[in-house]
DNA sequence: TTGAAAGCGTTACCAC
DNA sequence: GTGGTAACGCTTTCAA
């Protein structure tokens, strides 16, 4: 392996020159610059990792805590993690992977050995047992998600409220007076995930706000019960109401229930939809659609835990920020 | 930080003896192997990576080199990466990510800065980028796919030639004698990628020796193309044949043309898929399924670097391992 | 503007 | 079976 002594000896120059020229911390004269870039050039030269993070007590890496594979929203974890390391990599950070199922012991051991320069979680849900653990370690720690508790925690995630709000007034504006949400399916609900309350309770203000009927339908991940429910939303007496259709993978299914009742979405019926996932279009009628933006959350995630490892000091004030979703109108919402 | 230092100074023993204790590289007697180990529990000691790679010239991290987010088969990729930690965890070894937009010079970068004693590439294709890169690395490579010159490197993959043997075995000793086999779609097989042609390699041979008539139909990902494809193979003179259903992403449109064209799989049609995917079969009737055992092949993937690893010499031999597929019967497959 | 040298926290060799 | 100590390759302080 060539190191910083061999580049410093072809440069001729010392040890710790090589280092500054490298880190900036000190200037430089133009002359010695240039050489010390030949040799790293010419020997192409990296510097070691484990020396650099023992001397430095830094080690640019970030560990990434994923949740443990539960066979929902698995693409979308995998677009989180992509942006993730990107974004990471432009800062000249690296990413180690912690599996949820490490626990707890998992994320202290990456602090202890001192890994990791500071931790990302994802998924963070309502009562995580995560957050106890992290609340007090002393690396900074992001959070994508909000926990019931976010107090001293610096957190980000998509504004679930606003996306709610923002498909009642779109459907509203279009000209309907009743609007029927889905619900999301039970493997999400009956865990305490808040964005579902957060959504929920925007669609309920907005609806408030808006004067419109509002009937809460029980969401489903099988085609039978979303089609239970559609038949619901569509037999009540009065015209036939807006659908908001919120988890992605009911998207699909809503469509096809409603073209099975005779129902065309954006002609006969307006279904608004809102994901966090890159959803599949490609056999769905385009329709209006929130974005909840999952790349601009994490790369705003590493951002801010980058900013937090440049600072001097790590006492970090409480962070809570949320990502304004977009709406996209890929379909003219038509009233009933 | 505490340090084996402090561990020793604890433990009224030498800072090598800590080590030793630890590594288990010296026999130590049951007494001060306690004494070490009450220390440790007490100050919950962790040793520091970074100085551990630095004296040993060994990170315990495996590079794992992940392909750029493309919107086909992101679940399953997401599954691999899951397995793939879970089982580095076991053998006491960390996962860092490397993304395949960081190119060749990023396996070079994390190799160069010796960040990890490894690599994993996985969802290598045919003609691939980073295959000439890690051809003349001196550190251990596995590779999650065939390449089309696989020579002097490790490979792992699903058998996707036996596979397709097993495909048309299943269909031929349920009475069929033509089968129709939809291909992957245009995305996938404008690439390079082996498997497709290994696969269908299988199909063909399997239908020579079975004396079934074969009729190869394009694929697709959307409704339209999928379900002229099998109005085309429907529509043949003759009895209807059997259908091979490759992608995962194809299968569940595949269900949906034939209920459109008065057929039930596994009552009036056989139909058989064989997936990489963790398939959502929520919306589908269940069928008899080829399973490419995706967790399989990247836990061995891991397996076989983490023997390269630990083994003494690096020269490694050329390697070309594929995990057979197994067969699910669900339903039972027809006759026409 | 630059060089010399003292750590950083391990591992592993050499004595005993 | 155990202790002392020289690396490992870098960063950073202190002198010049």
């Amino acid at each position: 392996m060539v190191t910083s002594r061999d580049v410093a000896r072809v440069a001729g120059v010392a040890q710790s020159t090589v280092s500054y020229v490298l880190s900036g911390k000190r200037p430089t004269s133009e002359e010695t610059r240039k050489k010390v870039e030949a040799a790293i050039g010419q020997l192409t030269y990296h510097p070691n990792a484990g020396a650099r993070a023992l001397a430095s007590r830094r080690t640019r890496v970030i560990g990434l805590v994923i949740p443990f594979i539960r066979d929902l929203h698995m693409n979308s974890i995998m677009e989180f993690i992509s942006v993730i390391a990107t974004t990471a990599r432009s800062h000249d950070y690296d990413i180690l992977l912690v599996t949820e199922d490490e626990g707890a012991d998992g994320i202290r051991r990456v602090v202890g050995q001192q890994i990791c320069d500071g931790l990302i979680l994802m998924q963070v849900e309502g009562e995580d047992a995560r957050v106890p653990v992290v609340r007090d370690l002393k690396v900074p720690v992001v959070l994508i998600g909000i926990p019931q508790d976010p107090a001293g925690l610096v957190c980000i995630d998509a504004d679930f409220e606003m996306a709610g709000r923002l498909c009642v007034h779109e459907l509203s504006a279009a000209g309907h007076t009743r609007i029927a949400v889905l619900g999301w399916p039970a493997e999400v609900v009956k865990r305490p995930i808040n964005y579902v309350n957060r959504f929920l309770a925007g669609v309920t203000r907005a609806a408030r706000d808006c004067r419109v009927g509002l009937l809460e339908l029980p969401g489903g991940t099988d085609r039978a019960s979303v089609a239970r429910s559609v038949r619901q939303g569509v037999d009540q007496t009065g015209p036939v109401p807006a659908f908001i259709a919120p988890d992605s993978g009911a998207q699909e299914l809503v469509q096809q229930a409603l073209f099975s009742q005779g129902l065309t979405p954006g002609v006969d019926v307006s279904v608004i939809g809102s994901t966090l996932a890159v959803v599949a279009e490609r056999q769905l009628v385009p329709l209006t659609t929130i974005d909840l933006k999952p790349a601009a959350v994490s790369a705003r995630a590493v951002e801010i835990l980058c900013g937090l490892l440049e600072a001097a000091e790590y006492d970090v004030n409480e962070v809570l920020e949320l990502i304004p979703p977009a709406i996209e109108r890929r379909a003219s919402v038509v009233g009933t």
